[in-house]
DNA sequence: CAGTATAATTGTATCGATACAATTTATCAA
DNA sequence: TTGATAAATTGTATCGATACAATTATACTG
C-alpha cells in the first residue's frame, strides 16, 4: 500500500474509532508528520485525498476539521464503485432478469465507443434493499473488457468481480439524472404504480486509462430514492 | 491569481479554443513545466485540481487526456457556486415571492447550527431557465454572516453577491437528494399538476472555514431537471 | 476593559531532487 | 510476422527546504 494512503485510512479510522463529530479537530501537520513519519508533503496529500473524499476540511492558520454529514439512510452518489461497497451495511440482492451476450443497442454503442457488432454483456436486474425493490438496472458491458460475466457474479457484485477477479482499475464516471413518471413496465419491476415518480440515472463507467467499459441505465424506485452528495468549491 | 490556478487556467482555455475531445492528449509533463516555467510539482498541482474538475485525466505511463461528459443541455450539481454561474449559457430569471429576516424554523437553525431565536434571512423565489418554471427555492440564511439581502440582490444572483460583496468564501456544501410528488402549492408555482413528479433538493452551504450559512430547500420542475455529474474513484 | 498592534501558530505554494511504476515503443530472435 | 524482451517515455510518490498567507493568541496601549 502506498504511504499516503495508508495514512489517509488510518486518519480516516482515527475519525471513526474516536467518534468525531463535525468540526472537530485533528492533531496539527506536525504532529502528524511525525506520527506517522512522513513529509510535509506526504501528509498533505493525505490530507488532500481525504479533502476530495469528503472526510475533513482544512483552513489555512487555523486546523484540519471532521467533515460529517448529519443524516443517515441516504445512498452517496459519487462512490463509484458501485452500490454493493457504498451499501455494506444495508441488506442488498438482486434478482437477474437476463443476463447474455448481444449487439449493442446504437446507443450504448454510442456511449461504449464501440462498433454496433462488437459483442456486450447485457444485464438486466432488480435490486433490493432491506427487502423492497431499489431499482431496476440494465447494463451493457464491452465484452472486449469484461471478458466474462455469469450468473452467480451477475447476482453478487460486477463490480467487486471487475476489481479482483479481472484485475482492472475503475477510473471515472459520468452521471446523468433525470426524473420522470414510471412506464408500465418499469412499475411492475419495481411494485409502483405505473405514472409514479422514477429518478431515472444513466451512468458511462470508464477504466483508470479512460476506456468506457459499461453503460448503464437505472430506474429508482422513489420511495428509496434517497441520496446525498458532498461538493466542494474548485475555486476557478 | 496563484501561480497553478492561473496554470489550470490556461489549460483549460487551451482546450476550449482549440475544441479538444474526450481522450485527446495533452502535451506532456515536461513541455508544460517548460511553457509555464513552472516545477514539475507545481503543473501537477494544476493537473490534480482540473482532474478534480473533471476536466483531464492523467494515465501514468501514458500522457495527460480531455475529459469531456457528451451531453449538452444539463446541469451540473456540483458546482457549489449557485446556478448562476453554472448556468451561464442560459436564460435564468427569478421571481421573488418572499423575502424577509426571520427567526428560523427548528430544521433550519438544526442545520445552521444557530439558536432558534436568532436572525435568517428567509427568501423563497422562484426560478426560470429560457422562461420556463426551473425550481422553486426556499432559503435560510445565517444573518450574522450573510448580513444583509435586498430585493435586487435576491432577483438576481445571492452567490455572487457573497463572494464578492460581501468578500466570504464559500468551501463544501452537502446535498440530499429525494424524489417524491408535488403538493398543490409546488404544483401551483410550477405550473404543474398535483401528485406530479419532483426532484427535492435540500443543500447545506458552508463557508471555507466551515460554518455553514445557507439551508436551501428546491423542488425542481421534473421536465427541466436534468442533471450531470462527475465522479472520481478515491480508491480507498 | 476594549481595541489594536504584534507575535506565534498552522496550513499553502513553490522549488527541486531522487527513485519508481505503468505504459508505450523499439529491438531482436524464432 | 509474431511474440517476447529490453529500452525509452511519462506520470506518481516521497523527501526536504524556503517562503508565505490566514488565523489565533498574546501583549500592549489608552
Amino acid at each position: 500500500m502506498i504511504k499516503y494512503q495508508q495514512i489517509a485510512i488510518e486518519i480516516e479510522t482515527y475519525i471513526e474509532e474516536h467518534k468525531l463529530q463535525q468540526g472537530e479537530k485533528l492533531p496539527v501537520l506536525e504532529t502528524l508528520m511525525a506520527q506517522f513519519k512522513a513529509s510535509k508533503s506526504t501528509v498533505t496529500k493525505a490530507l488532500d485525498l481525504l479533502e476530495k473524499k469528503g472526510v475533513v476540511f482544512q483552513v489555512r492558520g487555523s486546523g484540519i476539521f471532521v467533515r460529517r454529514h448529519k443524516r443517515t439512510g441516504y445512498i452517496g452518489l459519487l462512490s463509484n464503485q458501485g452500490f454493493t461497497s457504498e451499501l455494506e451495511d444495508f441488506q442488498l440482492t438482486s434478482e437477474v432478469i437476463e443476463l447474455d451476450v448481444r449487439k449493442p443497442t446504437q446507443e450504448a454503442a454510442l456511449n461504449l465507443n464501440i462498433e454496433e457488432n462488437s459483442d456486450v454483456y447485457y444485464v438486466k436486474r432488480v435490486r433490493y434493499i432491506n427487502g423492497q425493490t431499489l431499482c431496476l438496472e440494465e447494463s451493457f458491458y464491452n465484452k472486449s473488457i469484461v471478458t466474462y460475466l455469469n450468473n452467480e457474479i451477475v447476482s453478487q457484485s460486477i463490480f467487486h468481480y471487475i476489481k479482483e477477479g479481472l484485475g482492472l482499475k475503475i477510473g471515472f464516471s459520468d452521471l446523468y439524472l433525470h426524473v420522470g413518471k414510471l412506464n408500465e413496465e418499469e412499475a411492475t419491476y419495481l411494485g409502483l404504480k405505473e405514472g409514479d415518480p422514477k429518478l431515472f440515472i444513466e451512468t458511462l463507467f470508464h477504466l483508470a486509462n479512460g476506456q468506457p467499459f459499461d453503460f448503464s441505465k437505472v430506474t429508482y424506485n422513489y420511495e428509496q430514492s434517497q441520496f446525498f452528495l458532498q461538493a466542494t468549491s474548485h475555486v476557478l
